[in-house]
DNA sequence: AATGCGGGGGC
DNA sequence: GCCCCAGCATT
């Protein structure tokens, strides 16, 4: 007997899927990837969503689509074009690797969406989640899709309080998926676990009165629920001062600069920023001239930003600078108009500087 | 297993 | 402030 035979003795399934389908026929959220099931779009939506929620992905949806119909326009498009489509939404490696992983569809399998699970996984940004939501979605193959809604829900069903940060406790929500996902409507059945953690099974105050299967919930049962999931800390941020430089040449261009291609914000364009220890000021011109080659004189400041990462804290203050001499030729630094500046992709915190301009 | 990787919204 | 969000890649 299986461990998760044993968390499964009490739970009938067959009911179970009966109350929760019936449930998702009558309530489920109308979604714009939900209009049809073409794996590509389904694929977008997933990359999309991860880490961030339906109403910030829906406008990003609709705009990257108009831009990118097929896995054709997608591969064929240029980076930064798709980098712009992504500005705002974060966690830009999930375009760059959505491309890559487009390109190779399109060369290696013809420009169809593999419907092998192990085809799917070697694609780049397609992890154990979004196989399965593509698998079960697009293709109607009984997969588990298990994410941060399904480990919850889970928990609270089966009164489990193993630890949901961990990650051999997803492996263990997968064996359960896999024993009581619905043969028949899989797309549903794992939709309907995500439709049930977002509206009514969330995670503080749950809404059990509303809920279609509460007759099958261990920790409704015991009164439980709002103590799981169980999930332990992360640690917290870093604070990184910095002095970002609103730097004009003589033609009144200003400069920007590519980031690297790989780490944070990666490939996306930013003003020229001067890491500082205690805003000691005085460094800032030497440490440029030194860095980048450039003669610069520091001018007044314009104002102050604090952004916030989910592992730093950017803590910035802005100045303006006047290019006295430049006598540096680094491809990554541009001088531009104020107006090519809506061509370069930007994170938002460098977005909100550009009111100072 | 632990860490890096965005940005927004709820409380 | 802390937590969460339809996670994945890398080490």
């Amino acid at each position: 007997m299986t461990i998760q035979d044993r968390t499964l003795q009490n739970f009938n399934i067959l009911h179970f899927q009966t109350d929760l389908l019936t449930w998702y026929s009558h309530n489920k959220r109308d979604l714009p990837w939900r209009s049809n099931q073409d794996p590509y779009t389904v694929w977008v939506s997933e990359i999309m969503l991860q880490q961030t929620k339906v109403d910030t992905v829906i406008p990003f949806y609709y705009r990257f689509l108009e831009k990118f119909p097929t896995v054709y326009a997608l591969a064929s498009a240029e980076e930064q074009e798709v980098l712009k489509a992504w500005e705002g939404l974060g966690y830009y490696s999930r375009a760059r690797n959505l491309q890559h992983a487009v390109r190779e569809v399109v060369e290696q399998y013809d420009g169809k969406v593999p419907d092998d699970p192990k085809e799917l996984e070697g694609l780049k940004g397609i992890g154990s989640y979004t196989k399965g939501a593509i698998l079960s979605i697009a293709y109607n193959k009984p997969e588990p899709a298990v994410d941060g809604n399904v480990m919850r829900v889970f928990s609270r069903l089966l009164n489990l309080e193993d630890d949901i940060a961990q990650p051999k406790t997803k492996k263990l929500f997968e064996s359960i998926i896999r024993e009581v996902i619905s043969h028949e409507d899989p797309s549903s059945f794992n939709q309907a676990i995500m439709d049930l953690g977002a509206t009514i099974c969330t995670p503080k105050s749950p809404a059990c009165m509303l809920c279609p299967v509460q007759e099958h919930c261990a920790a409704f049962e015991l009164g439980v629920q709002e103590h799981l999931p169980i999930k332990s800390k992360a640690k917290k941020n870093k604070v990184m001062p910095y002095v970002a430089l609103l730097l004009t040449n003589e033609q009144g261009e200003i400069a920007i600069e590519q980031r690297p291609e790989d780490g944070l914000l990666a490939n996306l364009w930013q003003f020229p920023m001067v890491p500082v220890q205690d805003m000691d000021l005085e460094l800032v011109e030497a440490w440029f001239l030194a860095n980048y080659g450039m003669k610069i004189r520091l001018g007044n400041k314009q104002g102050n930003l604090k952004h916030v990462f989910s592992h730093l804290t950017w803590k910035i203050e802005i100045f303006e600078a006047e290019c006295v001499q430049n006598s540096a030729d680094r491809p990554e630094v541009r001088f531009v108009s104020k107006e090519e500046l809506s061509t370069y992709p930007f994170p938002v915190s460098h977005q909100k500087m550009m009111q100072y301009l």
